[in-house]
DNA sequence: TATACTTGCTGAATCGGTTCACCCAATACG
DNA sequence: CGTATTGGGTGAACCGATTCAGCAAGTATA
């Protein structure tokens, strides 16, 4: 509420014009041949006046904000207390923190992909990140228009583009062939939804493992979540004569209701039932049996996509505009050989 | 990147004044007495070159911005995973959600209080949401400009500055009753920094309910956890000839490296020692033994302080400034009566 | 017929900066 | 001595909206 000093009160403090003020306090005196003394007298008076730029003003004027937007699914993507979401915000700070940018969480209401398309290219924000999949009408517009954004935790068809990710398909991989080596000849697994990225690449790895092993998946060994009413589901999947001795799951939080289901089934895991999740959240070491699970560097990630977007509204070069980050198998007590 | 569409562009097509757009579309047509027929026009138009009107400009010319600002005491504030700091951030999405805002996380590194105001008070943001207290300089700063803000889960001594939070008293006056209830005489407390308003209004409300039963408080069985090595204090804490038969712990994080120290001791939960904690965490639930807590509703708080941020910077009655939500114990295993 | 309202719309100022082109004086060069 | 060059600085346009005062034409009132 209080008016704060402009620039035309240091500009007549310091007896300048608001241009000399401009250049010196960004930084520019030399480019613009301003001398030493006059310099002095600018930076006095701004400090006399505790004088700082209005950035809204400053964006106006040149274009660009020194803010960069970050975009969820849906708005109430803090809803689960995840280690996932929380090493993500860590990360995305962190990686402001580095490049010097604010970030803006998208949190106003819109009727449509329409309009929170343009709400974000219209917003304070000189780009986005984005966690969204194919087909998602919102980055479909903000692509048509080349709005800067990188996606994370996502990826595309479309190679130009950019996101950082983790190694989806290895990851899953990973988890597969360990419960191969293990002995399983029977696998099954609890997928996520077809619209993300992530799901289809876990669930690519996995079949690629099968395959190579000579190992069928058979077609209810497949359990498909696309959302909600998960444990009913897990019941659903444990609840036929004949079951796999191990199931890859999509997430540690799949993995933790499929356990649980088991337990009500009287199921034992690892004994009846080998699991492995995907994330290595923290809760894995304390729950029974603790859970083999796949690492994502999360917080790496976010970070990474921070910086590929501060280069991108930048215009510096973003180097490769994939960059995808291994992952590592953690073995837990929720695997074992099958029991004979 | 690419040249958006501006209103003189809708204008023109319109064969308008930009005016005339600008009051259409912000659907002040009636009041400017555009014909109807105009409206439509300039509304064809806009959809026509799928115009949006730049935030930027919008708010350098209305001088009301649609963000708000959150600030927390550190730069790393989601580093810990707690369910803490993912209510507190659903709370303030889903508040600012309702209340038709952005957020805005001030995450641009900055080297003084004084730099760090000016960041907040020129960002795109018209308020902040502040998480410090008493005597920090951001925070003296930014109120001696009377820029709005609102303080959340935390206050000041200076009454005329909005605050929402829990009853911190309360809270720790329920968790002492109840050890008090249980037949405790010598109950100690572990309490957080000095520097939080927190902190003094736990202390404060556990000394007091010691009073009233005539209880004295040793002054060893009171540890104040400044920061960090939390698990060597508790352990020094305990390690003495004589204990209290209870403690209330500032949080449950403490409460749970308090038992780990007890348990490292040899000392049994709650048989040798009673323990309650505050917030009461999802692990509350599933630690051993479970946790006795005071739960605050952490989502309510934060939405709440989002919904007094946007009408103070609307300028709307915000009601009573001081918003202060009850807490409520929830009793699970970790305390019983101490051993004869 | 003159006056007063309405209706419908717009010109110009403004917000607080940035940027470009250009100007003036003083010194350097040939 | 005339012409470049350099140092030091500024005027004016512009970014894309909003807002207020005012104008012109048409209708109602007296």
């Amino acid at each position: 509420m209080p008016t704060r000093s402009t620039i035309s009160d240091v500009a007549r403090m310091a007896g300048v014009s608001k241009v000399t003020v401009s250049y010196v306090l960004n930084g520019r005196g030399v480019e613009a041949r301003i001398s030493r003394d006059t310099q002095d007298r600018v930076i006095k008076a701004a400090q006399a006046l505790s004088y700082s730029p209005n950035a809204v003003a400053r964006s106006m004027a040149s274009g660009q904000m020194d803010t960069l937007g970050v975009v969820f699914q849906h708005a109430d993507y803090f809803a689960d207390r995840s280690d996932f979401t929380m090493d993500l915000m860590h990360g995305v700070t962190m990686g402001a923190l580095a490049a010097r940018h604010n970030l803006m969480l998208h949190t106003k209401p819109v009727k449509d992909a329409q309009e929170e398309a343009a709400e974000l290219m219209n917003g304070c924000v000189s780009g986005v990140l984005v966690l969204r999949n194919e087909d998602d009408p919102v980055l479909e517009i903000l692509l048509r228009r080349k709005f800067p954004l990188v996606l994370f935790f996502s990826r595309i068809q479309d190679a130009t583009v950019p996101y950082v990710d983790c190694d989806n398909v290895q990851g899953a991989r990973l988890a597969t062939m360990h419960l191969v080596e293990q002995g399983h000849r029977r696998i099954g697994m609890v997928s996520g939804t077809t619209h993300a990225s992530s799901s289809l690449d876990r669930l690519n790895g996995f079949k690629s493992v099968l395959e190579e092993n000579g190992l069928e998946l058979r077609e209810d060994d497949l359990l498909t979540i696309e959302s909600g009413r998960e444990l009913d589901a897990m019941r659903g999947y444990l609840d036929r004569p004949s079951l796999p001795t191990a199931v890859f799951s999509y997430s540690d939080l799949f993995a933790f209701n499929l356990i649980r289901a088991a337990g009500d089934m009287g199921l034992s895991v690892p004994d009846d039932l080998s699991v492995v999740g995907f994330d290595s959240v923290e809760a894995c070491e304390r729950s029974v049996p603790p859970l083999t699970s796949i690492r994502q560097p999360v917080r790496e990630i976010a970070a990474a996509s921070v910086e590929m977007l501060a280069k991108l509204v930048k215009g510096d070069p973003i180097g490769p505009n994939h960059v995808v980050f291994p992952t590592t198998l953690e073995v837990r007590g929720s695997t074992a050989p099958p029991r004979r």
